[in-house]
DNA sequence: AATCCGGGGTC
DNA sequence: GACCCAGGATT
């Protein structure tokens, strides 16, 4: 038996907490089911709280249960992901709610395996669910908690490292409570969102900070440890933007890589540009004119666009690739599009 | 174990 | 501009 690093009752001091300070308005909170939960979850992977809110309230009229979502079409459920990023949690979404509804009769199951077993759920967002709308004995490990528990326990190491985090999860079933788990894991990501926050944290209102090792060191500021940074490469691309009565044409990208299952204009390098421009625009006489450039950032590089404009009398293109479409730029089209893509859209629209 | 996958809030 | 956020899948 490992010794009990919670015979201070950390997890009591945390509900207690959590009981007169936590969050219980937020959208997901209310009516809670495991597929209300299920959602919210994936939505806020790597996105903050603020961002997800429109974005879920869209999301659930949409698609009220799961057997709505699993019967949706891909381009719908990436419409209503536009601009939220990780294009991948939407596609896995449907992908899981087929899943559920060919595997599971429609009901989201409420065995940890069988969760864990859906694409786009591991073992972290298969607990919240489980803890949040079933109350079941399971402990989460997201951003929120890795920076509780680095600070608590002092803990040296980037926590995104496996080993480090390993540490963290055996630390974490540790100070498990013995009931509530639905409040402790709200509680949990309600300290490190609200309380224990990456710069400044409110120490003094704190229900552990007598325990709390960063703080008995003076070394909030400091921990967790960052991640080791390096240098982004740069690419570079043109985008090609085929225009006709107000209409562009537009690809339907391949579901794996970046932006997979958008929609977006025709991607070449610059080497490659002026014979693929020639192709496009020999159909039909056609006036070509640079647009401005723009840098888009990724977590892993940099990429600059260059979009080119080639304006047409006539909608005429042989193109054998299949997915290709005209799209209205007026007129909102219900499919996923990429930032830079809205983006383009808007510089058409104050010319046009 | 390292890399890939976005976009935006915050400082 | 750097950092990071209710991470998981892939290699």
């Amino acid at each position: 038996m490992v010794s009990k690093n919670n015979d201070f009752g950390f997890s009591e001091k945390i509900l207690t907490w959590y009981t007169t300070h936590g969050r219980k308005h937020l959208p997901w909170q209310q009516q809670k089911t495991r597929y209300s939960v299920w959602v919210s979850e994936i939505m806020l992977q790597q996105t903050q709280v603020a961002t997800v809110i429109p974005y879920f309230e869209r999301f659930m009229a949409k698609f009220p249960t799961v057997c709505d979502l699993a019967n949706a079409a891909q381009d719908d459920v990436l419409h209503l992901w536009t601009g939220l990023g990780y294009y991948a949690r939407a596609r896995n979404l449907h992908k899981a709610a087929q899943k559920v509804r060919d595997e599971h009769s429609s009901k989201f199951p409420s065995s940890f395996d069988a969760v864990l077993a859906l694409p786009g759920i591991g073992r972290s967002t298969a607990a919240a669910i489980l803890s949040l709308a079933d109350n079941q004995a399971y402990v989460i490990m997201d951003g929120n908690v890795k920076r509780v528990l680095s600070r608590y326990f002092a803990i040296e190491g980037w926590p995104g490292q496996a080993k480090i985090e390993a540490q963290l999860w055996t630390l974490a079933e540790s100070l498990k409570p013995r009931a509530r788990f639905d409040d402790y894991t709200q509680a949990m990501m309600d300290m490190g969102a609200t309380l224990c926050t990456r710069s400044k944290p409110s120490c003094d209102s704190c229900p552990v900070t007598s325990h709390c090792l960063a703080n008995a060191q003076g070394r909030q500021s400091e921990l967790p440890h960052k991640k080791p940074k390096k240098a982004l490469p740069v690419k570079a691309v043109r985008m090609l933007i085929p225009f006709c009565k107000g209409s562009v044409f537009l690809q339907k990208r391949p579901s794996t890589g970046i932006w997979g299952g958008l929609w977006g204009f025709i991607e070449t390098s610059h080497e490659d540009s002026k014979q693929r421009i020639r192709h496009l625009s020999g159909q039909a006489s056609a006036t070509i004119r640079e647009l401005e450039g723009f840098r888009h950032t990724f977590s892993h590089f940099h990429l600059d666009i260059s979009p080119i404009l080639i304006e047409m009398n006539e909608p005429r293109l042989e193109i054998n690739e299949s997915e290709h479409a005209w799209f209205s730029i007026h007129e909102e089209s219900q499919i996923g599009l990429a930032t830079p893509t809205v983006k383009i859209f808007k510089q058409l629209k104050a010319r046009y």
